[in-house]
DNA sequence: TATGAATGAGCCTTCATTCAT
DNA sequence: GATGAATGAAGGCTCATTCAT
């Protein structure tokens, strides 16, 4: 007798949710090319031909990942958007930001890697630009609302900044004082401060 | 007649300093894994054996690239230090980034493959850590003689965002403000708006 | 309930029948090595694991395939030899060889597909140099009792004749005179023709 | 110092030469899909990489085969329109192809295999197809020109008996007569026959 | 110095077959 | 009887590297 349709559809999950795990960490560890199909079917404990009982290509791999991404970014601005106070916005999203660096780096450094290379998954430039965009509209509003001036400018270089910790991040995670920046730039984004400099 | 030792020197660092380009170019838009020897060949208009002859791997070639920028690195810490004037120095970074960012794009984003993938060149990351640290060093120098408060914090958060805007500029070259983020940068620290804040 | 012993040998027919049908088809379309056992169950509208079920292997299924073939081919010969008259028999012979063309093409082409590749079913060779020894005496001697001379010969030259029309057919099925020429043949060995030629 | 290109040309000649070889024997022994480039490589006494040095895909090689083909094909109109007198033209083609089907046998299978399975290679059967009508309509001229009556409908069946003989030959080498059809065909369609035959 | 033929390891992918259910 | 998840060998192809010249 056959498995019932709900075991099948448990082990897929389970399956396919190792493997995609298992490929988040190698490309962004190795990058797309240098991770092997083989690298990641032994590291998800499975054969090598069982990844392509899940996905049809390495390729397809990587954007189911990106797509994850996607979704994960939709739910950031919904949370953001929960927040009526722009002050509040503004400590959440900086919250939000040092918590996915910190929580979900390996999905940043990916994000990274397919800046850097485009040809790997085409639609992931379109996506992130679109993505980034958004962001910096919503930073912009942000500050616009709590009176900074240049907000355009500013919001650009606040953006910059929380990706650029990122890397630095990434570069040396056992020295970087992650948590003293964050708090730096929560209090130098804090009502209290803001409304000092700009009263 | 044979060709005399000092021909022979000329040709080989012609050719060397060829594929040295062709490889960097080709790393920074393919990736390490993603460029092949005989590309960097082709494109440099010699045989693929011709490469093995100048350097000994593949992974040579980005070590000497990458050593190349470390020596580039070294000049722009020379150059900052021409001015004694901490405002002097101040828009002397910025304007050396921004440039940076235009003008050696490739080498610009090499660097942050290699921060995103230590395993390529093992040696890379700590010499980048050494360049950063220097780097912020200086920035936090020139902050604190210019009157910044946190000036370890904020040198963090400011370099971070020279380094986001080139992230975010590489992204989406045709669309990024690079010119307008400059400007407003080198605004923001020049000595009248500094002196205006900190009075 | 479960089902009767009758009603699972039913079934088991059926599926067994399914699976040689759509085995033919594919054998004939893309060959053995090009067809693969998903493919067969996949169309059969099965799981490939039931396939096993029904075969042991890939090979069993030509295997039995052919089998079917040489049963048919049995029956060709009874036929054939219902009439008794050697006219009658030329004629039925010539019908049955374009009837097997048109009606019996996927059958055709993988026989043929045997014989080129005998690698592929050992077994095929012998059985198919016995059936065709078999028709070739049975042309042979239907040409002597119309009283054609070299009628060793000329049977085999006849044989090829029906084969080479059954490959040119498959070639260019849209613009080969299939009708045309069986036509042809049927009135060129027709008792009255043939009585004409050799009166 | 570099071998020279007329020593480099040489070593590719004779490579090259040597994989279509073996490959159009592997190919016609097990078909296109039956034949791996690792067994073309092995029994050509070379590695399985460089065999990509010469031809980009697996297909390209059998491409090349076929168009090698086509060439033979064409010396052979060239050398059947040599004769002028349509007897010595029947008698040529006759001969041609009998040689063909024992000289060039694995070529002939190949042939064959791809007519089978148009899929291999989409151009062949187009180019077959015209190959065989102008083969036939040679044929056609040959039989006007000798008397024949029906000539298109017997120049047809008279192409197809030369195809099904290389079919029966290729089934069953070592018994298959081919002499001695060779000679009663030459015979049947010698001028002394025809002219006693058609006076 | 320079070439490009040659190798072999390794990559992505497919597929016949097995097995737990 | 039936399913489809899982395996492992093999296939097509690429590529860093070596080597004869």
């Amino acid at each position: 007798m056959p498995r019932s349709s709900e075991q099948n559809k448990q082990i897929r999950e389970k399956t396919k949710k190792r493997i995609l795990e298992t490929a988040r960490t190698l490309f962004a560890k190795n990058g797309f090319h240098g991770t092997s199909i083989s690298e990641i079917a032994k590291e998800a404990g499975i054969s090598k031909g069982l990844t392509y009982n899940y996905f049809k290509s390495k390729t397809e791999i990587v954007e189911v990942i990106f797509d994850e991404f996607l979704l994960d970014a939709h739910n950031f601005f919904e949370v953001i958007n929960n927040y009526s106070d722009p002050y509040e916005k503004l400590t959440a999203l900086i919250e939000s930001s040092f918590d996915y660096i910190e929580y979900a780096e390996d999905q940043w450094k990916l994000n990274f890697s397919l800046i850097l290379q485009p040809q790997v998954m085409k639609l992931a430039r379109s996506q992130m630009i679109k993505f980034y965009d958004e962001m910096l509209n919503e930073i912009e509003k942000v500050f616009k609302g709590v009176g900074i001036k240049n907000a355009a400018s500013e919001a650009r270089v606040f953006g910059a900044a929380l990706d650029g910790i990122g890397m630095y991040y990434m570069m040396n995670k056992e020295n970087y004082p992650l948590k003293k920046i964050k708090k730096h730039l929560l209090k130098k984004y804090s009502k209290e401060e803001l409304q000092k400099t700009f009263r």
